[in-house]
DNA sequence: AACGCGGGGAA
DNA sequence: TTCCCAGCGTT
């Protein structure tokens, strides 16, 4: 109210509070971080989460879990890291891997391209670094698939190395701490707040810098947690040096920039059967969900009738099956669909058995309401 | 610097 | 609904 009123933008206000409380010394964040941590590698040891990628240091094992952890939530990784450490125990076997096997261990993951990231890169590793991955910060970074924050978290938690890790997790508790109203999306400010984390890892001993970033992303977890208010009378590292908990700036930081909404796409879902088959065709190679399979769709939403002109080939539709919708973070497919009985295998199109599109055929999960249909049906 | 790229849990 | 998650590569 008083920042619309005003029409002042975050930094302004920001500004302003200043000078309404001139005594509060102005620490950068560096000195904020310098001053916590102590506080922090001992809350960290106190309050870790017990997570099956931190029961060794590991490099494999690190290097996965924090691929599959790239936007990808804890709970949700779990299952998967279990079943893929089984299949693929060493880089070896990653790079060793079909393609199609190893997608279909990420069915469901999203993001399809780390998996594609991570077969290239366990290549380089055996033929360039013998198997093992490096234990140096610009060689990580050079790896597909491994970009700042990943090279930071491997680095330091497999290796010891002082680098910083800093992801959306410690942009929004740092953003806090400084009191600061940047945008945190921007590539700039991260950038930033790197450096102010890299200098306090200069100052740690010569085991600590993975502890250093794993407790700054804990209390991201814990304690200044996403999706509303912090949890600060929680056991906080940064209690005392908390800009925005000191000035009750906790609701308005971290500022983000809004994005921008969804196209929506029509689609009609074609479940095609010939005998005890059913058609699946694989995706284009670039792009959306690319290299996957998808049961044959066509573009709109169409009628019964313009579904079998574009089949031909004595093709019958069965039944109209129920709607579906699933939304990707940039665009949404409103699915209608048919149950379509083919004369003829056609061409262009796979038909595989019930077995095959369970074990073998990476689908993603934004046709999952057709899978289930078809499994129900049998 | 902006955009494309999955999927799901929670408010 | 919207938000946001242990981000990266391309343009």
């Amino acid at each position: 109210m008083y920042k619309e009123e005003m029409n002042v933008s975050g930094a302004d206000l920001y500004s302003g509070l200043q000078k309404i409380f001139p005594d509060e010394k102005d620490l950068t964040l560096t000195e904020r971080l310098e001053a916590a941590r102590g506080p922090l590698l001992s809350w960290y040891q106190g309050n870790k989460r017990d997570l099956p990628w931190r029961e060794n240091q590991d490099a494999y094992r690190i290097w996965i879990s924090e691929i599959m952890l790239q936007q990808t939530r804890v709970e949700a990784v779990k299952p998967y890291f279990a079943r893929f450490m089984e299949c693929f125990p060493t880089v070896q076997a990653l790079a060793e891997c079909e393609e199609e096997e190893l997608f279909k261990y990420w069915e469901g993951l999203g993001y399809y391209s780390r998996a594609r990231n991570l077969k290239k890169a366990a290549k380089i590793i055996v033929s360039q670094y013998g198997g093992e991955l490096p234990a140096d910060h610009r060689a990580l970074l050079a790896l597909p698939g491994i970009g700042s924050y990943t090279a930071g978290a491997i680095g330091s938690i497999a290796f010891g190395l002082p680098v910083p890790a800093v992801d959306g997790n410690v942009m929004r508790v740092l953003s806090r701490v400084a009191g600061s109203y940047e945008d945190i999306l921007k590539q700039a400010v991260k950038k930033k707040t790197e450096a102010a984390v890299e200098e306090v890892l200069k100052t740690l001993k010569k085991d600590e810098p993975g502890d250093f970033n794993q407790a700054l992303i804990e209390t991201g977890a814990i304690v200044c947690v996403p999706n509303g208010a912090p949890l600060c009378d929680l056991p906080c590292p940064f209690y005392t040096v908390c800009e925005a908990r000191k000035r009750n700036l906790i609701s308005a930081i971290p500022v983000k920039a809004p994005k921008k909404k969804r196209k929506i796409e029509e689609k009609t879902v074609l479940l095609v059967k010939y005998g005890d088959k059913i058609a699946i065709r694989k995706r284009d190679d670039t792009g959306l969900l690319a290299s996957l399979y998808e049961f044959p769709n066509l573009e709109g939403k169409l009628s019964e009738k313009e579904v079998l002109e574009r089949l031909g080939g004595g093709a019958s539709v069965e039944e109209k099956l129920p709607e579906a919708k699933h939304i990707f973070s940039h665009v949404e497919w409103h699915m209608s669909g048919y149950l379509v009985k083919a004369g003829e295998e056609i061409p262009g199109m796979l038909f595989a058995d019930r077995g095959e599109l369970k074990e073998k055929y990476p689908i993603p999960n934004a046709f999952a309401a057709y899978r289930k249909l078809l499994e129900s049906q049998s």
